[in-house]
DNA sequence: CAATTCCTTGCCATCGTTGGCAGGGAAACA
DNA sequence: TGTTTCCCTGCCAACGATGGCAAGGAATTG
């Protein structure tokens, strides 16, 4: 009564040595029927299995990634966790990852290269499997960094052009035609844009979309174009910029749905009715975009498709490192509701 | 030149044998800069710097946890990656993991039991520090396993009787005398409440709350309430239960902002207008709920604090294994909009 | 019955790191 | 100058798993 019991229920947990010790086989054959390889005799594999059971053993995913070099850890690298944006696509990467035995590292560079850098390498430290990431414009060296020491990269949105970064991205400069087209078609001739301010110093589709498709409206196609956050405030402030420039605007094309939704309250704000007096656009339909009044007229891309894409492409760079170029572009639609 | 050269970019990345071996120093040496330990000279220290910053040495955190035991890896298992509330929580979660160096599995329950164990287990097996959980309900038992093999588990917004699992809850009791006081106080007197599936077998806060602040009312309390899912279409389907029940509601308090805006939308449908007819109140203060109109009365639970004293909490934990009981309560407020 | 083959199993090294301990050299003391 | 002390440094084992190879035994063949 006076020594008190070890306590059991605390112990380390039972290792491949515990398990041969315990039936009285080497490691290297529990070893053997953990990964299921031939060898063992049925009878064997039998007794095996049981004190596994029995034992409640599980292998360490550390020891054995040492070992194979695969951790079955994915990382994904977010612009910011609380864009809904990203929660959808999360959610489609990390199913697409389960069904591979895959654990998925969700982290956000909230749109700073120092962050980004810190990220990947605290990933590439963990010993990751691949990356899926929506790169900080600007600093696409620091990808390469990492797909040149052999992790698989996949850039979601933006093309990188290098031999050992794949990329999946939407069609969004068609997308951005099918929302001009649209505001056209109904009569909206003094249209704007609110694009990211990620976007300013580099090519971008939906701002080439946008502005061949307005280039014969007869204003400055430069001036329409405004650059600010993508956030919620970033919209209302841009599209503010966009009043001042043209008090008679109609038409807002806005590069994500949340700050399309910022725009349609400053609009109102101004005593602006939408859609009546101003039609918005946004891009990307988030859950969102359907519940706010009035509901947000939109071009849908896909993210769950994005997120299974961009995971079967990193299987397919991890199964064949020698693989090149590889660049998915998946259809977009326009989805027409209230504002626009 | 018929050689062609070892393509070094693509090369191992190297270890601390190499930055030994380079140097001319011990492997033991370099581990003990490495890890700023003392008893290398300064001169042999800044030697070994040099080459670490010129090979791009990056210490192989796997190995490192092995002999250590700690990987710096944390979860998270939220219930559904795509409601915003649990996106603001991962990035309080993240923020503060970050600062301590720590990397954050997020992951998802879907509410399933099964899927829960899974993960669970999926995440002992990758050594993961510590666990933060918003449990599901009836599966207790999965975490206390968790707990047994010396991890760290913090359970989120349900508490769970056991010396090695620690809570921090919301006052969601008052939270919820706050909501169904407000009604009162504005005159509804007809006062249903949308409560959790997963809320129906076990005593929960918010109900036991609404139950003691509508006992008074003078009708059955227990029809007043509707068990039904976490999402929007849970929402308008329980919202259309109540009516049935009641067709004179005029006021409703709801598990969830996600929840409240479904109940919103269904009683427009149903020409009832919120909130001449019915007022609603959620609870969450996501930051959806300030967008959507008439904006949303809610109870706000600050969700950055929770991610902060989750890892704090694990911190203490793993630092203190045999710390015992420890349960923290956040305060709610009410923030008044629009829709009650 | 001896030789060959196949099936099963075990031993040893290895992955990249850290912990414990011992040893070498210089400095400090007598 | 001899001895003690204190820095530094390096060797070996360990963490928990897998890979390559060899060895033991049974089964098959000549």
């Amino acid at each position: 009564m006076e020594i008190p019991e070890a306590s059991a229920s605390t112990n380390r947990a039972p290792t491949l040595h515990d398990i041969a010790a315990h039936v009285g086989v080497s490691v290297r054959t529990v070893s053997r029927v953990v990964n299921d390889r031939p060898g063992p005799a049925e009878a064997t594999r039998q007794r095996v299995l049981e004190a596994i059971e029995h034992m409640e053993y599980r292998p360490n995913l550390l020891a054995r990634g040492l070992v194979t070099r695969q951790s079955f850890t994915l990382g994904l690298v977010a612009t910011y966790l609380n864009d809904p944006f990203f929660a959808e696509l999360a959610r489609g990467i990390q199913a697409a990852g389960d069904r591979l035995g895959y654990l998925v590292y969700l982290t956000s560079s909230e749109g700073e290269p120092g962050r980004q850098q810190d990220i990947l390498r605290s990933l590439v430290d963990r010993g990751s499997d691949g990356v899926i990431i929506f790169p900080v414009r600007g600093a696409e060296q620091q990808l390469i960094s990492v797909a040149e020491r052999s992790v698989p990269v996949v850039s979601i949105d933006h093309r990188i052009e290098h031999p050992r970064i794949g990329s999946v991205e939407w069609d969004t400069e068609h997308g951005a035609h099918l929302a001009v087209e649209h505001l056209r078609a109904t009569g909206r001739h003094r249209i704007g844009m609110l694009s990211s301010r990620m976007a300013e110093s580099v090519d971008e589709p939906r701002e080439t979309g946008f502005r061949k498709a307005i280039s014969d409206l007869g204003y400055d196609v430069d001036r329409a174009v405004v650059w600010t956050d993508e956030t919620v405030e970033g919209g209302a402030l841009g599209v503010a910029e966009l009043l001042r420039r043209y008090p008679d605007l109609d038409g807002v094309f806005a590069y994500t749905d949340i700050m399309a939704i910022g725009a349609m309250r400053a609009l109102e704000d101004t005593g602006r009715a939408v859609p009546d007096e101003v039609s918005v656009i946004g891009v990307d339909d988030v859950e969102l975009s359907a519940l706010v009044r009035p509901a947000l007229t939109t071009v849908r891309i896909d993210r769950e498709q994005m997120g299974t894409r961009a995971v079967e492409m990193l299987m397919r760079m991890r199964a064949d490192p020698a693989a090149v170029f590889q660049h998915e572009v998946i259809d977009v639609s326009l989805v027409v509701r209230d504002s626009g």
